[in-house]
Formats: structure tokens, C-alpha cells, sequence
DNA sequence: GAGTGGTCTAGACCACAAT
DNA sequence: TTGTGGTCTAGACCACTCC
């Protein structure tokens, strides 16, 4: 049985390397045999070979170092990418109905904490949000925003009822990166309140700050009860 | 002011992309210059042309269609994506120590539950094992995993004080897909107990599902102390 | 200086889509 | 048939590492 359509070259190369790596017989760390060795070996051009080996590398398969070679990747530790969605997208995914209400759109100062957060003086003014989003008209999130004026100056100029912050934000600035935390803590008596929590439940809460433009653009925090909210995935 | 080091030509290609789509001149859908055309512009030739659009096209930004044109792929909705690490490997990274402590490593036979979970028929024998994990002699979590026995027949057989119940199970039975639950909630007292948690103290769960060889190979519960643990992760 | 990867060219032939 | 992307070549020059 010969193979219908013949794979491209540079996808022969990868699967020999793959092939050869999986086998074992190029352990972690080794080196390869270089793109001019490849080529000859398989008759193609070190175009075809670099980008093979490009794609592998891109893969974290290998690792290459200009001036030295290509070598064996050390092994992927075993890594769960959980997938956090935007609350709006998750509900309707669901097939439910997503609305929010805008509890807070102010203007504020850093104290302390937001301030070594931001990474700028304590006393900054800075723009504050606070929106429950209701899943079938159940509180569902508590999401309370710092948000840098510099990044959005327009931000308590917006319709969070129509527009969530994170879409606002997303669409006016280009997000440059992301940390988080998935934390489990009792909310505070304020956030049990607007969540209609039963006392002694805890919140699942996500922490995420994220950066754009070069500065930290926003911090926030979404509040769950635990009792109705869960992080899934799969791949 | 000009570059000390001009940016290579795929690369002025990809923000030259990448800026007309995130200024909106070219929106989600809209068809973009094809390769000879934007070759012609930039002067350079169609490899890299071709070589800055690919790449492009891995990252979902554009999306390439041969024979017909390439376009500006629907807007990504926003996602966080959460790594969960194998825990000794975990603690390792902040520089900490890690033991474990083998707990329970039996055969058992599925409830309702787990007959669900796994596919198989109430009563079908499983191998369970229970295994604390300390983090500078403090539990930090308990995991409690329940295997199928024709992915890994010698599971019983393992020391699981040396080698994590994950690492073995990722070396003998390669892993297809992965899918999972993080959630907030009280630990049972046999829990409580074993991470010496003070009582109303709620746990951090991450629930496991693995497959592998077109089975489910292993579902685990990860039961850490809310006021010990996070899931971090940044991007 | 020799060897390696990083990038680039100016062509080429092919598969496929739209017409 | 024309235009598009998919792949490939046989060179080339450069930056970098290692000896």
C-alpha cells in the first residue's frame, strides 16, 4: 500500500527526526546532524531542511542555537492547559442567557496594594468597575476592575451592560500579556451579598492582570460561588 | 531614530499585517493582498512573503485558503490558558522540597460513579491509590486516583514514594486527551485530616480525566488546602 | 577559521479555487 | 484559464559559537 499523495519533503524530515527522537535513539540534549548533513541524506534542499527543522523547534521538539547545532528538547514536564473563557462567550456556550449589571464605575486612588500592582505611585487615580454577571438571571461573577486611565481614558465613558469591560478593553488595547491566579477564599460580607451566597461558601476566584501599551492596563477580580461555578476544559 | 538592527523581512511582513488588521483596516473576513503583491510592495520575494503569512496563519491570525486567497480569521474570543504542573516538579521550581507518602494503592471495584467515569460496568475491578504530597514536610496535596487495569497491569506493583503515580502512568501509557474540572469545595474529614486542615477551611480541587489507548486510563482527584495553594500561570 | 543556524532570492512546478 | 497558495531548489550572505 504506497501512500496516495506523497508527504513534502520538509514533512518527511520532521517524521524522521520525530521518528528518531521517540525511538530514543536521540536523547535529550544531543545534538542532530546539521541542515547541510539533512539535506544530502534526503536529497533536498537545506531550505527544506531548515524549515523542518524550524517547525520542530517551534513545536519545542528541539532546541537550535544559532552558531552551534540543533539539539534534543529536554521532555515536556506533563503541563493541563486550562482554558478560561470570557463569562459572556461561557454562558452562551452553555445556551444560556448572559446579562450584567454595573454596580460601580468610578474613579478612584491606589492604595498600597494597587499601587505596587500597577507599578505606579500610591494616590494614582485610577478607573474602578464592579459588574455581576448573571447567568438565567442567577448571580454568577463579581467582576471588580482596575483599570489604567492611560491605556483606557474613555473607560467610565462605556455601556457595561451592552459590553463587558474585558470586551471593551480588549478591543480598545492590545493585550500584551497575562498572569493570573485560581484562588479559594470566603468572599468578603459584600461580594456574598451581590452573589446571594449562603454563608460559609466559599469563592472560587480568578485574579488576572493583564499588560498592554507596555504598562499593566488592568487588574481584576472575578468572584465565583463555589456552589455554582467550575474552571473545565479538555484537549 | 532608526533600528540598531533591522528587523528581518518576514517579520516587517507580519507587523505590517498585524497592524492593518489590529487598526481595523483590514477586518475579520476581509480578503488581504496575496503573496506576489505584497512581494512586489516590500520588495522582497515570495518566500518571504509566503514565510511571514504562514506563520501568521499558525497563529490564527489570518486564516489561508490555496487556491483561493488568505483572510483575516474571526477574532480569537479571549481565553486564559492555565498550566497545571506535575506537582513534584511544581514545588521543585520554587525551590522547595518534595516528598510523598503512599497512602492506600489497592484494587477496588467500581461504584456508579466511577463506572461512568470510566465506561466500564459497575463492579469492574479498578486499582486505586492515594498518595500525599508534602511540600517542606507540609501536605500540600492529596491525590486520590483511581487506574485501569489494562493500561497499566503493574500499577499496584509501583513505588509510588520514588516516581508520582502521573510520572509512571505518562511513561507506560501515552496520553491522548485530557479533560478537567477545577472547583472550590469542603474536603471530607478523612481529607481535612491527612492535609491537617483547620475545620470551615474549604479545598482547591482539580479533577482529572485521562485517556489513553482509546480508554480512559485514570480519573484523579487533586485535593489541595485553599489557604496553602494556587493555580498560577502567566503568558 | 570552520561549522552552524538565520535569512533571503529568483526562479520553478504543482494543486486547487473561482470563473 | 487565471490567480492563488504549497512546496521546492541551488545558490548566497550574515551572525554566531567553538576551537
Amino acid at each position: 500500500m504506497s501512500a496516495a499523495s506523497p508527504l513534502p519533503a520538509y514533512q518527511r524530515v520532521k517524521r524522521y527526526v520525530l521518528d528518531r527522537i521517540q525511538r530514543g535513539a536521540w536523547q535529550e540534549g544531543d545534538a542532530i546532524p546539521g541542515e547541510e548533513a539533512l539535506a544530502r541524506e534526503f536529497g533536498v534542499s537545506r531550505m527544506t531542511v531548515n524549515r523542518a527543522l524550524r517547525e520542530l523547534s517551534d513545536e519545542q521538539i528541539v532546541e537550535r542555537v544559532q552558531g552551534s547545532g540543533t539539539y534534543v528538547a529536554q521532555q515536556k514536564y506533563q503541563a493541563t492547559l486550562v482554558e478560561i473563557r470570557n463569562i459572556a462567550e461561557e454562558i452562551a456556550a452553555r445556551g444560556h442567557r448572559h446579562h450584567s449589571a454595573l454596580h460601580t464605575l468610578e474613579r478612584c486612588k491606589a492604595d498600597e496594594v494597587l499601587a505596587r500592582a500597577f507599578g505606579v505611585r500610591t494616590g494614582r487615580r485610577l478607573f474602578h468597575s464592579v459588574v455581576v454577571h448573571f447567568e438565567n438571571d442567577r448571580p454568577i461573577q463579581v467582576e471588580d476592575r482596575y483599570v489604567h486611565p492611560d491605556v483606557a481614558p474613555e473607560y467610565l465613558a462605556q455601556d457595561f451592560t451592552s459590553q463587558t469591560p474585558n470586551a471593551y478593553l480588549m478591543r480598545v488595547a492590545p493585550l500584551q500579556g497575562v498572569s493570573f491566579v485560581i484562588e479559594a477564599v470566603p468572599p468578603s460580607s459584600h461580594v456574598a451579598k451581590l452573589l446571594a451566597m449562603s454563608s460559609g461558601e466559599p469563592c472560587l476566584v480568578l485574579r488576572r492582570q493583564t499588560r498592554s501599551m507596555g504598562r499593566v492596563a488592568s487588574v481584576a477580580a472575578m468572584w465565583h460561588p463555589a456552589s455554582r461555578y467550575q474552571f473545565t476544559g479538555s484537549f
